[in-house]
DNA sequence: AGGTGTTAGCTTTTT
DNA sequence: GCTAACACCT
């Protein structure tokens, strides 16, 4: 396969450029995957051992799919390339070099939730208040800090960090961080960050050991450069100090990563870092009509941050760009399917041509329901992963449990799952000794004999038995074997079983899915490591998109514009683009958000390869509140000879009501305030009325949210809910059959 | 200790 | 419109 005539000129010369450091600027649609694909293929065809390449990408599914096209051009030989995601390379790496930074090599690693949980108790056992320390915020604190390779003792001394929380009225934020990262590394686990936080541990202090993979890794390639953090750049850097031969390949106005730590300084860093740096650029569109790609220019021409570089096309020049106006989120959901029906039958399509991309996971609902009302099948990627449901992870943190006995996030899991008379107040007693003696939970659960008395501490005594069985099972039997014994030893199935309701049988269903997706990695004839440990390593950095099975059929498929990032559709929709939606709300504060939104936009546009619509509508529903909304600027960016405007019907919903002298106040509800303190204490001798005969217009008292006045009543069978305006603290809908309220004449 | 129902708070995006 | 924490009851 002679695989460079299948390149253009600029293509082709980063192909053959293989030594040295290089950078490659690819414009949306350049064939920059091919490009990636074939210098991979190039090397091996030149005698350089996979083990010698690293190829890190963003997602699994990236690496997934470059390994099988470079398995194409060179055959099984690609399998033993080193490619994968930063997290899962440098996490299989820190499994085999754990004892030298003091990890078990079979330490967990705690997803975002396990995060969170754990941050919300430190916060509680600290006393602190949780309305100001709340998990997100601490969190995504936390992670900037490790992004930025800043460590615990570097946070605390910082003077400038201390003065930011302090402004912020979080000067705590240290001693939270400090006591996570104590019970991360008791509990023998690593959050997302630390993963590569501790890889650069790992490289600073073991200079053997980075030696060891500057020697392994003698070709290095990093795909979307633009969205990497420092911690990731560093990374980078000194894995590549040795031979130089690293190859980076990303496009600035594709950077939408930010929010996550992405540096665009990591680009200019890296000139400065290879001044012998060869620089490629790869500016022709292949994949879009040339009017998607000259509307995408002029949508991103209004960011001042920016590389010189222009993407053109030389396709035919295509349709026009639909736009679509609505009066509703429903009513959107409608003309999209509905132009989607059309256009499949007018050009002879699949379902599989098209795509819905949207802002925020929360949109697909109004589109789902619309699609399925046409009988259109579709799919959607990402959302609430299989591994996030509830049962799934009650039988994963057993199995975690089974594999690292410290892992404190899963034992407070299921210590008490299913029950066995450990109550909270026990659990509690048992952290606080933890804490007490410096130990892990599990020490103590372990010792409870000697440690804890009571009757609990029988019950925890036959809990600490069976998990120390399942450790057997899970070092003796393949995966399999023991996930199965160890779902039915717990009494989670036998729970589950129980339960005979519709959402009961699912949940039960779930867990035999789990048990078959191990099946299958047991089978895999590839795997020469059945274990269990394996298995939870595997998953651990999955995420949905990677986890559902390609289903038979043509599907529409449905997700948000990040993770359609680097794929590609002939038909595309992106719906939603109002004002304080995309643009997100959050991000109109500062003009780098605004940008990085708008490069998000771009991206969403050249997703498409023919046909691109876009939709918004005029009232959307929004935590259950109809609010109205305006077009996105957006819109407006883009040069208005590539539009086409559409609109469904001008009156709808939102209009409708206003005209039926509803008062407005009534319907929008304003942006929620910061919760004023209500001016009202409960007097002593309050007395609930029987409410039974409560109407709109009267006033009542409620004890906790003082005086009001009755908006609205809702009956919906045999429970009535108050929709009640409550003095200086707003609209509160409360169930009558609990609320306490007085009617006051 | 455990179960039930209530309420707050929330959504930006992901490894 | 949903989830997870909380409060109250048995």
């Amino acid at each position: 396969m002679d695989y460079l005539k299948l390149l253009n000129e600029s293509q082709r010369a980063a192909v053959l450029n293989t030594e040295g450091p290089c950078m490659i600027i690819a414009g949306a649609g350049s064939g920059k995957t091919r490009v990636l694909t074939y210098r991979i293929a190039h090397l091996l065809n030149q005698g350089v051992d996979p083990f010698n390449i690293l190829a890190l990408t963003f997602t699994n599914k990236a690496a997934k799919e470059m390994r099988a096209r470079i398995e194409k051009v060179v055959g099984p030989e690609a399998k033993n390339l080193w490619m994968g995601t930063f997290h899962s390379i440098f996490s299989r790496i820190l499994r085999s070099e754990a004892q030298k930074i003091g990890y078990p090599s079979h330490f967990t690693i705690y997803d975002s939730d396990d995060s969170k949980t754990l941050i919300r108790n430190i916060v509680k056992e600290m006393n602190l208040d949780d309305k100001l320390y709340k998990p997100n915020m601490v969190l995504g604190r936390i992670s900037s800090a490790k992004n930025k390779l800043i460590s615990v003792a570097q946070y605390l001394r910082d003077p400038a960090i201390q003065a930011d929380d302090e402004a912020a009225l979080r000067p705590k934020i240290g001693q939270i961080y400090k006591t996570y990262a104590e019970r991360c590394f008791k509990a023998g686990a690593m959050d997302f960050d630390d993963l590569l936080f501790n890889t650069n541990v790992l490289f600073r202090d073991h200079v053997d050991v980075l030696n060891k993979y500057q020697h392994i890794f003698k070709y290095a390639m990093v795909d979307e450069y633009q969205d990497t953090n420092y911690s990731q750049y560093l990374i980078t850097r000194k894995l590549s100090a040795k031979d130089r031969n690293i190859c980076v390949v990303g496009d600035d106005a594709q950077s939408i990563y930010a929010f996550r730590g992405a540096d665009i300084s990591n680009i200019l860093n890296f000139e400065k870092d290879y001044p012998e740096l060869e620089v490629f650029k790869l500016e022709q569109n292949y994949r879009s009509t040339q009017h998607i790609v000259k509307a995408a220019n002029s949508v991103i021409k209004n960011n001042k941050a920016q590389l010189r570089k222009s993407v053109f096309s030389e396709n035919e020049e295509g349709q026009l760009i639909d736009v679509i106006k609505a009066s509703s989120d429903n009513e959107e959901g409608k003309l999209v399917a509905h132009a989607i029906f059309e256009e499949k039958m007018n050009h002879h399509l699949s379902y599989e041509d098209f795509a819905i991309l949207y802002r925020t996971n929360a949109q697909s609902r109004a589109m789902e329901e619309a699609l399925r009302k046409m009988n259109i099948k579709y799919r959607i990627v990402g959302g609430l992963s299989f591994y996030q449901r509830k049962e799934i992870k009650d039988l994963i943190s057993y199995l975690r449990l089974a594999i690292n006995h410290n892992d404190e996030q899963a034992l407070r899991r299921v210590i008490n799952y299913p029950k066995r008379g450990i109550g909270d107040t026990t659990i509690e007693k048992l952290i606080v000794t933890a804490n007490e003696m410096n130990h892990s939970i599990w020490e103590v659960v372990s010792n409870a004999n000697q440690l804890v008395g009571g009757r609990a501490s029988v019950a925890i005594q036959d809990f600490a038995t069976k998990i120390k069985s399942f450790a057997v099972m899970a070092e003796q039997k393949d995966a399999f074997e023991a996930a199965t014994y160890i779902a039915k030893h717990s009494g989670l199935v036998d729970d589950l079983y129980s339960d005979k309701s519709v959402e009961g049988l699912a949940r039960y269903e779930n867990i035999q899915e789990l048990l078959n997706a191990i099946k299958e990695f047991v089978d895999d004839p590839e795997k020469e490591d059945n274990s269990l440990a394996l298995f939870l390593q595997d998953i651990a950095l999955l995420t949905d998109s990677d986890t559902k099975k390609e289903e038979e059929g043509e599907y529409v498929t449905m997700m948000t514009i990040h993770s359609a990032k680097g794929l590609e559709f002939r038909n595309v929709f992106i719906v939603g683009m109002e004002e304080n939606l995309f643009p997100s709300q959050m991000m109109l504060s500062s003009r780098a958000d605004l940008e990085e939104e708008r490069r998000l936009f771009y991206v969403a546009i050249t997703r498409a390869e023919k046909k691109l619509t876009l939709s918004y509508a005029t009232s959307r529903y929004q935590w259950g509140n109809l609010r109205a909304a305006e077009k996105s600027r957006f819109i407006d960016e883009i040069e208005p000879t590539y539009l086409n405007f559409k609109f469904g019907d001008e009156r709808g919903p939102f209009e409708k009501v206003l005209q039926r002298k509803t008062p407005a106040a009534q319907l929008i509800t304003p942006a929620r305030k910061p919760t004023a303190a209500p001016s009202y204490t409960p007097s002593a001798d309050f007395t609930p009325s029987d409410t039974s005969n409560l109407q709109a217009g009267m006033r009542v008292e409620h004890p906790k949210f003082g005086f009001g006045v009755v908006a609205k009543m809702d009956t919906q069978g045999n429970s009535t809910k108050a929709i009640i305006d409550f003095e200086g603290v707003g609209e509160k809908t409360l169930l009558l059959s609990f609320a306490k309220l007085k009617i006051h004449a």
